[in-house]
DNA sequence: ATTATCTATAGATCTATAGATAATGC
DNA sequence: ATTATCTATAGATCTATAGATAATGC
């Protein structure tokens, strides 16, 4: 697995800062049997590869074996990285949601009209979906993720929900969004957003920034009282914070 | 479980036409070690309990022995109804997927504007979705689904997207829609759509044709250039056909 | 001494088959 | 005879632990 090739290779999470073209020094510790060089941490290969195994097979049907084995280790080391196999899902789960959170607390607090904060919102978050070098397909909205003790998760997915609810109804009430029905209409709008997972092609050719633009687009045309503002929502989106 | 409580009693597949109040004729074969009498068929039972465990759960993370518990069988007997577990996924996956493309097909084969066309597709299936007898939300795009023998499903899935996508680039040749890119904004709408499955409550206030409405309302305010003509499109949809 | 890995394996599953059993149907 | 179920279990896993091993760090 070369790295080079994935947009992002800046974004993982608790990356050493180790040079890239990585001094031929040995690590600590018993070898590998499989000597093959990693380019990254072995906390960032296995989240990698596990990410992209929940996303083809699902979460329980990936063994600890197989993900092991991508990360070009044997099974049991897996557990000298992450306790059990939850705490792999877990780790992805938060890569995944603390960014979007966050981003929208601020951007929800702006002195801005609501459909510019609303379509920042919505353009990051399609966007580091679509972009994050983990394939966060399987792991956001796994069945799997519902019972387990994943509530951090749960409880910062309904946080972000509510900001954006909130944001849909401030603009139907002023006036400059349609007079649609906030709960509904942002369950779709969102379920829009999140979708973005089961079908972005990594290897295609349109890009995360495209399809942020695309969900925050779509969106604020069904919303704006007249739609013709959206060029102007959208410019204003643009000349705000856009990154987390 | 009581059955009377669920929405469409009628739809379960390969119903039997026994009368309601069964009469108290006892079936052929060795009784069961779990003498509680079951309102429909077994094969029903077992796609009923096995949908809902694997919304909750996730498919692999179900056990055929939790299956056949809820369904009131001892485990080995699940096996005289399905060949092995992926045929109840397979089951399910039929049931969600062959009314609907089924209804788009004909559908999108009618002399209306493309706009009319495209907000009774998505009405019904956004609608049929959350109506389901079986809660589909696990096994439409579960990652499991993906990799083994349901080539079915995912044939008819494309289909049905481009189905969809032919009508978004219609309203936008003949002007009716916005000037949008066709396929993504189509991947987006039907993403949209696919996802009432991840939000919507059963037990809920909101029914399956409201938000089959909604949905397709959503949509079609986005798509239509003038979104005045949304009244006069969406009485038009309602006027044709809008059930299978 | 510390770190990261390895091999071996315990213990707990889980699916599907084999073959018996207890009803009804004719 | 047919049908639908049962009990028992084979065979194949799968996760996580125990304890050894082979490096570097100091």
């Amino acid at each position: 697995m070369d790295f080079r090739q994935y947009r992002s290779p800046d974004r993982f999470v608790g990356m050493t800062d180790a040079p890239r073209r990585a001094a031929p020094r040995r690590p600590v510790g018993r070898p590998r049997a499989d000597a093959r060089r990693r380019a990254r941490a072995p906390r960032e290969e296995i989240l990698f590869h596990a990410a992209r195994l929940f996303a083809r097979q699902g979460i329980t049907a990936t063994t600890t074996r197989e993900i092991a084995a991508a990360a070009g280790l044997r099974q049991p080391s897996l557990f000298h990285w992450f306790p059990h196999k939850d705490a792999i899902v877990e780790a992805l789960l938060e890569v995944a949601i603390a960014p979007a959170v966050e981003f929208a607390e601020e951007a929800a607090a702006r002195a801005e009209p609501p459909g510019v904060r609303l379509f920042r919102i919505l353009a990051f978050d399609a966007r580091e979906l679509c972009a994050s070098p983990y394939d966060l397909a399987a792991v956001w909205l796994a069945p799997e993720a519902r019972t387990r003790p994943f509530a951090r998760f749960w409880r910062l997915r309904a946080r972000l929900i509510e900001i954006l609810e909130a944001l849909v109804a401030e603009g139907v009430r002023d006036g400059s969004f349609a007079p649609v029905e906030p709960a509904l209409t942002t369950r779709l709008v969102f379920g829009m957003d999140e979708a973005v997972l089961t079908w972005f092609d990594r290897e295609g050719r349109v890009t995360p920034a495209q399809v942020g633009e695309a969900v925050a687009e779509l969106a604020l045309r069904a919303l704006l009282r007249d739609p013709r503002e959206l060029g102007a929502v959208r410019r204003a989106a643009a000349s705000g914070p856009t990154q987390g």
